[in-house]
DNA sequence: CATGGCAACTCCTAAAGAGGAGTTGAGGAC
DNA sequence: GTCCTCAACTCCTCTTTAGGAGTTGCCATG
């Protein structure tokens, strides 16, 4: 047989597929609702929290469980990567024309908002064997987050790593104080004379930490992706490390892989 | 204050890495841990769940928890994509001096076990919008499993569609006996005159079904990888959409993207 | 010796309830 | 009118308890 809690959950899911519950509408309360399906609010509570995690209901402490607004994906596509070393090799001139408000993370939203800090770290085990250096080297730490819009939760968390001895030599890449970068990383790069051949990323899932479920404002459940954006020079060296966590409820990555080519 | 199921579960993740209790370990009984922890049973449950989710133990309903082995996990490369198409480019003679074992899904395991099962069905509103198709044009769907190890439980469950027309003019393709196709998919695709000119890949995550969870052999809050594969030939037509469901927990996503051509 | 059954152990689902913490809105004080 | 307090309502964590279901191994029976 299967479980209660299962059977109705399903029941709830039901409701919200034929439109007797809709987008905003607030579900009775969970006292309420266990009594009308005859059950204790102990499983009551474990029925939501499948729906919560299938990202169909917002729980809201003290407040109420809501139907949640079917939010669209956000798209991360690879194809910004080529889009974004187009865009670098143009003038600032010429650039300043297409008048673009994204960035190079790949997300197709507008308006981005960013909180940066820059620090300088020494390379732990993990970063060095991906970098090829020796443990302890120099590197540029950045850390940011993208928002959809000012005072919204934000929609990825990025620590992204950088050989420091290969950008010191522009300044102003070492200044948290005009994030983003001007033209996009790839732009900031080749001030340095550095040119990307290709990027390579991981994926995985798995939960959030804490702290990422409170950043990113997940409920309980849900997973995220956690990506990992490696960028290789024409010269075959690995010049920056990005890690990137993305809410798994919300995000769409999308790869273009070209078959007649390389 | 922090959560005392979360400080529990975090003493747990600390024993574990510490190597106080190593792979393959029995957990003490559940109602035995809450004693030493001073709490509940539900609580210390609440406390192995998270663990469950990051696949840190295996929960074997009447035997026991256990510390799990560190599973490596499984790539999945769309470097393959291109290495298989060079491949059906060969003679079949040729082919068969390279004796690979891998085929078209991208994983890097030999050893492929597959149990397969073809089907004509008709497109629905979903698929035939991809294939820009009319609703309820014939579709070739064949259904597949891939397994680590004969009697493992499998790690991907694929369902792939096919324009019926496009393929039915090699009767062998039509028969589920001879599962995986010789030479992998894109050489069969070459025997009915199509050529690929570039996959497309969409990458979201949710949690599993309950027969998801149950054919993949998942614990509880482990989530799943849905992938749809669109490939696209060079007349730049869709001729066939994979839907692949990947366990989260022990798979890696790898995705190369040149920046030099296109 | 081989086999079947049973007991002991495990985790699993479910219930009822107490106290805590976050949110909201009504109503009183100013 | 404005602000503050507080009560009522919400969900959250944790406890205690009960019975069900899967697994294993001992042991009696044949």
């Amino acid at each position: 047989m299967a479980k209660k809690y299962e059977r109705i959950a399903d029941a709830l899911r039901q409701s919200i597929r034929a439109g007797q519950l809709k987008p905003g509408d607030r579900l009775p309360a969970e006292t309420t609702l266990a009594e009308q399906y005859k059950t204790s609010v102990p499983t009551m509570r474990d029925a939501l929290g499948e729906l919560l995690a299938e990202g169909l209901i917002d729980k809201r402490h003290g407040v109420g469980n809501f139907i949640r607004e079917p939010r669209p994906r956000v798209e991360r596509s690879n194809q910004r990567h080529q889009w974004e070393k187009n865009r670098a090799r143009l003038l600032e001139s010429e650039r300043l024309k297409t008048g673009s408000t994204e960035h190079d993370t790949g997300l197709t939203v507008s308006d981005l908002a960013f909180k940066a800090s820059y620090r300088e770290v020494k390379a732990d085990e993990d970063l060095a064997a991906v970098f090829s250096v020796p443990l302890g080297t120099r590197l540029l730490e950045r850390e940011y987050r993208t928002f959809p819009r000012e005072g919204d939760a934000p929609f990825s968390l990025v620590c992204s790593h950088l050989l420091y001895d290969a950008v010191s030599s522009n300044p102003d890449l070492l200044d948290d104080s005009n994030e983003p970068w001007p033209g996009g990383t790839q732009n900031q790069l080749l001030t340095v004379g550095i040119e990307l051949d290709r990027i390579v990323e991981r994926i995985t899932a798995r939960p959030p930490t804490a702290e990422e479920a409170e950043e990113l404002g997940l409920q309980k459940g849900v997973s995220v992706f956690v990506l990992r954006k490696i960028c290789i020079d024409t010269d075959d060296r690995v010049v920056e490390v990005s890690d990137v966590i993305l809410p798994g409820d919300v995000t769409e990555l999308v790869f273009t892989t070209p078959l007649d080519r390389w």
